[in-house]
DNA sequence: GATGAATGAGGATTCATTCAT
DNA sequence: CATGAATGAATCCTCATTCAT
């Protein structure tokens, strides 16, 4: 490894620490002011870094806001996975599913309540990222209806009302939660939130703790 | 009636067409743009009338606004009556205020998208004020919630969560039906919501048409 | 007299008493917010009448102001005489100048108020009338000095500076005792400003260069 | 010294230049316009700044305004000083602060008229900040009056009254003087100034009631 | 890379004046 | 004559973005 090398790598490290602290800061920010009443100079005040900086690793502030809506996503495909047909126990791998996504935004409550806020129409490409995002929640829960259904789980329903209504239930206790600080425990609040997706549709209730 | 009531009379209603004519404008180009991005440039575009006319029907941006969320919150408000606990039919009533909240969001979809979306942080009137269309709401789902309860009805739950999340789902179910534009029939929509919270909460389901 | 006549007298005397009565509210209003800040809302507010109204009887809010200047000058021109060459008491004729200009100011006091503030370079029509008023105090200040002078009365001053800080003097003395409300009495009032102007204050001249 | 610490003194540097340049503009403006008629759109063209460069340095237009009456009142403050009571001759302690002052009107002759001109009414604390450089004027001639009364050099007069005469009797010769541009020497006309304030005009004093 | 001064389009709001009724 | 709703130019100010240092 070469001098130059071992530079380049302390400065890309470098480098990645402050995009993540801007967007650290950000979050912050977004969440308490709202991202359109936050201004360029809150974001860097909070960040610590000067006006110039800020553009040298975003090009604007909606990319910075394009960015965070990604890691959100990101976090969130994560935490949600398909359930296989073969599984054995399908309830149980949706309790975990609600238990990683609760776990997804009591751990970055900012991060949460500002996607979840959707500041729609100030940008194209935000606009179709938030679209992506909910088509992926929509359709997740789309497929844990469908599967539940077709495992005698769950009673027919019409899926794309009630998916849209589950995500809506989901969202708003998140917002509720997290802006009043309720620090209700993670384990309560997947259960009450399994429970009210679920119990109400579920024909034989799993075995849950 | 003399000639000057006359005239006045004629010139009230003139008014109050216009400052409608207003409203209904803001609602249509706030629900387009959103509130913080909406300038009262397009307001007064869509309005077809001149910057200073908009002045004389409101006193600023934000009370225009407000006016809209107050607007939203007599209709609901006129939608959502409190069930009497002597009724014979308890769900029936409670379909028949779904009913009506679908009503209202249907025949005015973009104001009702406009509040739903709850652009807040821009002034603490209006944050106050979706504060309590909010109580409102929760508390209305905390009713009948418990008088569900009472009557055997509804299994019990933790009402404050269940609620947040009833409140949350019909929202979304509303934003993005609206959103798209899915002109479903009203009838199911109600049907498919009202089902949905209460289906799933209720232990002798009713058998409503 | 035929009864077109009366009427048209009637509807003249009529014309002149709204006219008057914009000007009191003018000058009380311009008063108290001064004329750049007070708007014709405040005027026609405190005169009782409709916008309108008031552009029936004043082409504008600059020729109200003028108007009203108009009216301050042509009181002080009558309150203020040339003092005959012939007359036996010259110093008791400008003492009685002094106290009717004083006269003038205390029955007048918001009109001598707003026109001594001198709200400049809005209008240049405004502006000369304003320097037309100056030019008219100047010069009656100026002959009281020449013709103080030539009896023996005065010493010789250099009089244009001289002339300029008597107006001013008087002006400032006017500007504070009428905003502060001091009831003083006119008499005293009087007899202060003429004693500075006339008769100065130091016993024995120091010997300066 | 470190290359920062001499860029960031050029910096400052550059950065005072540049406020004192829009102060002198603005000086320019307000004074040629009156600060009520004067836009920022004026002092900007004259300061040859952008609109934005502008807030950098001031936080509104107002602030400006209160900057320039400072720097007037910080140059009066600074020419007047009080006599010492044991001082020798303090006639001539007084003719120095009377060239001081006449020195500080001819250096900053469009200052020096736009804050004599007294634009009030517009805000509280430029309203208060004006009050206070009476304040101080009044006193500061009070203190000579009594002074020269306890010398035997003053005859003894009414003092309130009188300084307020004298106050106004600069303001107004410095204001016509300035405004019509005569170039009299500065010895000539604080000699005249004195000479009013302290001489008086007349030889034999009329015997008035 | 880092900085922060500079930019100017765009925002909400005011107000003197006009004119149809 | 009287009215007051309508007008739109003009005002102050903000803020995302650029760029010379």
């Amino acid at each position: 490894m070469t001098i130059t090398d071992r530079r380049s790598l302390r400065a890309e490290q470098k480098r990645h620490e402050r995009r993540d602290a801007i967007l650290r800061a950000a979050e912050r920010v977004f969440c308490a002011r709202g991202y359109p009443d936050a201004s360029i100079a809150d974001v860097i005040d909070a960040a610590q870094i000067s006006r110039g900086t800020f553009y040298l690793y975003f090009d604007s502030k909606d990319a910075l806001y394009m960015e965070l809506i990604e890691r959100f996503t990101g976090l969130v495909t994560e935490a949600l996975q398909v359930v296989d047909p073969q599984d054995p126990d399908p309830a149980l791998r949706i309790l975990e599913n609600v238990q990683r996504v609760v776990e997804v935004a009591l751990t970055h409550p900012e991060l949460t309540q500002l996607v979840l806020r959707e500041s729609r129409g100030l940008n194209q490409a935000i606009d179709e990222r938030l679209d992506r995002l909910y088509d992926f929640l929509h359709s997740m829960v789309v497929g844990a209806l469908v599967q539940g259904a077709s495992f005698g789980l769950i009673r027919k329903v019409y899926e794309p009302v009630i998916a849209t209504a589950v995500v809506g239930a989901f969202k708003e206790v998140f917002l509720h939660h997290l802006a009043h600080g309720h620090p209700r425990d993670r384990a309560s609040m997947s259960q009450a939130l399994f429970e009210f997706g679920m119990r109400g549709l579920i024909i034989t209730p799993p075995d849950v703790t």
